[in-house]
RNA sequence: GGCGGCGUAGCUCAGCUGGUAGAGCAGCGGAAUCAUAAUCCGUAGGUCCGGGGUCCGAAUCCCUGCGCCGCUACCA
């Protein structure tokens, strides 16, 4: 067992106003997936949540778009999303709406508690306002002339040169949504003094000592520059309404998608809980209880809402504990043969869609592929052509190959049963030896969010699979040594068993093809099984490929 | 501009707190035939981007130059 008996595990909320392509997957619900996959598997108590995130512009503008409600875009891709992450075997134990009323009241409560710990600050502004959409315009949503190097820029950022804009200051602004010359006009806003916490903030995460280097220099580095305060509140009429109603400033104000969001994570565990029958206060054994450790998988865009912006909202909450760590993962690039790398992108045709994948592709290549290239220090590309190579040389051949030519031989030669251990070979016991330690060696890397690393010793299996398969040479044996031959076999067939409790989390896909091949019953699948060999007259099953060849 | 990252074999990358360069794939040579021709063995291949410095000793630490890249607060 690890170091924790509980585990909360969340996934970054994908944003309810388009699909998943491999970078997402790759990048946060994947390795999410794979290190729940893998507490459960060593008999923790884990939760696993994730859910859409249904608030903020993008929605409301596809929703004008498309003449129909935000309600309607965002249950659209909610149900898409849900789709691709069972297909991919993406297990969350709940997949929650940030548009429910039960977040709404929640987020609310949150609202309410941060405001009377006086974190919260109320001003005066002027913002842009689009008279013909009727509505204020975000910064990204402005186009202008920057007043700095003459160039076209948006409203938050200038392209060219690189400073940030104050979008009243851009020289002829349009509207990025109308094209109609936006109006300035004066709004009230509700700031997050997220500044006040620059010292706890900065005393948290320096003594945070197993998080990896980007995601924690990263976050310094931005304290070191200083946290401003932060509008938390929009003028919009879908997200959650701002919780003050003697104010009559708050009328017709909405939450920010990004203070709202993260407080998903606490509606949905509370959701998961109620469902289970439990009442929804018991999300605080969770997210109040300093036994469970709180882990956040993100991608690298997310790094500063979830290692300063929420924890400082937690630290302004007052109740909560913090995470334990945030575990980010880098983007994924994209890399045609013959061309360059370039971003995942709609627009370019340069994302790999997970609903077009699955449509003739199987998900653990998939799996494989992304947790082999995982960004955890730095970008990646996702090839192709790389992700063929390896699906056919090292699950097909190596992985595949092994368990395939293992079960085959036990069901030709020893009557599809796990053979008597014959006499002791020094090479099975040295086998025996490594498989007395792999799990937890295995479990060591995971628990560190080294899953690449953690993949790849299981992979290294395989290959010793192989290795030893041909050394003892069963088809030689069985003529010359019977007795040698039960002993390869049966030490064959322990690796195969290892292979499928230690691929679980990885593949779960063929983990349970491979251990259906055993005959393995849930409860004989433990982490720590993987140690123990087979006992001698199991029936075996018949064995199949696991893996096609790409092409 | 500010902050950060990367540059190791033909390709993709590992190399934690400094101690005689590693893996997979591709290449070359061989073995084997149980297996989805899937496997295994052997072999070759690198002034660890350049330059300085610290040290008995640096891919590893420091400085500097070059090249590539990212973030900069609503793209995982």
């Amino acid at each position: 067992m690890g170091p924790h008996d509980r585990v909360l595990i969340t996934a970054a909320l994908p944003y309810a106003n388009g699909n998943l392509h491999v970078g997402h997957i790759g990048g946060s619900y994947l390795p999410a997936d794979t290190y729940a996959r893998y507490c459960r598997s060593a008999g923790r108590e884990v939760l696993f949540i994730c859910g859409s995130d249904d608030h903020g512009v993008p929605a409301t503008l596809t929703a004008r778009t498309e003449g129909c409600t935000p309600r309607e875009v965002v249950t659209r891709y909610h149900e898409a999303q849900v789709k691709d992450f069972q297909g991919l075997g993406i297990r969350f134990d709940i997949y929650g709406s940030t548009s429910s009323p039960q977040h709404a009241a929640a987020s609310q409560e949150f609202f309410l508690r941060v405001h009377r710990n006086g974190f919260l600050e109320k001003r005066r502004t002027k913002q842009l306002y689009d008279a013909q959409a009727g509505i204020f315009l975000p910064d990204r949503y402005v186009t202008g002339t920057c007043p700095f190097c003459g160039q076209s820029a948006l409203g938050d950022q200038c392209e060219h040169c690189g400073k940030d804009q104050d979008a009243l200051e851009l020289i002829a602004p349009r509207s990025a949504i109308t094209g109609s010359v936006p109006q300035v006009r004066e709004t009230t806003h509700w700031y997050f003094r997220q500044d006040l916490l620059e010292g706890k903030l900065r005393e948290w995460l320096a003594a945070k000592e197993s998080w990896r280097a980007p995601v924690q220099n990263f976050a310094l580095g931005m304290l070191k520059q200083g946290l401003k305060s932060r509008a938390i509140t929009r003028d919009l009429s879908w997200g959650v309404p701002v919780p003050l109603p003697e104010d009559p400033d708050a009328e017709g104000k909405v939450l920010y998608v990004w203070f709202d969001a993260p407080i998903g994570y606490v509606t949905f565990t509370a959701d998961l809980l109620e469902e289970r029958g439990q009442a929804r206060e018991r999300y605080a054994d969770w997210w109040k209880n300093p036994e469970v450790p709180i882990y956040h998988f993100i991608g690298e865009d997310n790094i500063v809402f979830h290692a300063l912006m929420w924890p400082a909202m937690l630290m302004a909450e007052g109740t909560f504990q913090l995470p334990a760590n945030v575990v980010a993962n880098c983007f994924v690039n994209f890399q045609f043969p013959g061309h360059d790398e370039e971003k995942m992108s709609k627009s370019r045709g340069t994302a790999v869609w997970i609903h077009e994948y699955l449509r003739d592709g199987d998900p653990d290549p998939l799996r494989y592929y992304l947790t082999f290239i995982a960004p955890e220090a730095q970008r990646t590309a996702f090839k192709p052509d790389d992700l063929a190579r390896r699906t056919n040389d090292e699950l097909v051949g190596t992985f595949g190959n092994f368990i395939h030519r293992t079960l085959t031989f036990a069901a030709r030669y020893f009557d599809g049963k796990v053979p008597e251990p014959g006499i002791p070979v020094a090479e099975a016991e040295e086998v025996q030896t490594h498989l007395k330690a792999l799990p937890r060696l295995v479990g060591v890397e995971l628990d560190a969010f080294r899953l690449k690393s953690a993949m790849g010793m299981v992979m290294d299996l395989a290959r010793m699979g192989n290795r030893f398969f041909d050394y003892q040479a069963p088809w030689k044996q069985r003529k010359e040594d019977p007795a040698r031959c039960a002993t390869t076999l049966h030490t064959c067939l322990h690796i195969v068993k290892a292979l499928a409790i230690l691929s679980e989390p990885f593949m779960p896909f063929t983990s349970e093809k491979a251990a259906g091949f055993l005959g393995l019953s849930a409860g004989e699948r433990g982490w720590a099984a993987a140690a123990t060999p087979l006992e001698a007259g199991r029936p075996l099953g018949a064995a199949e490929p696991l893996f096609r060849k790409i092409e």
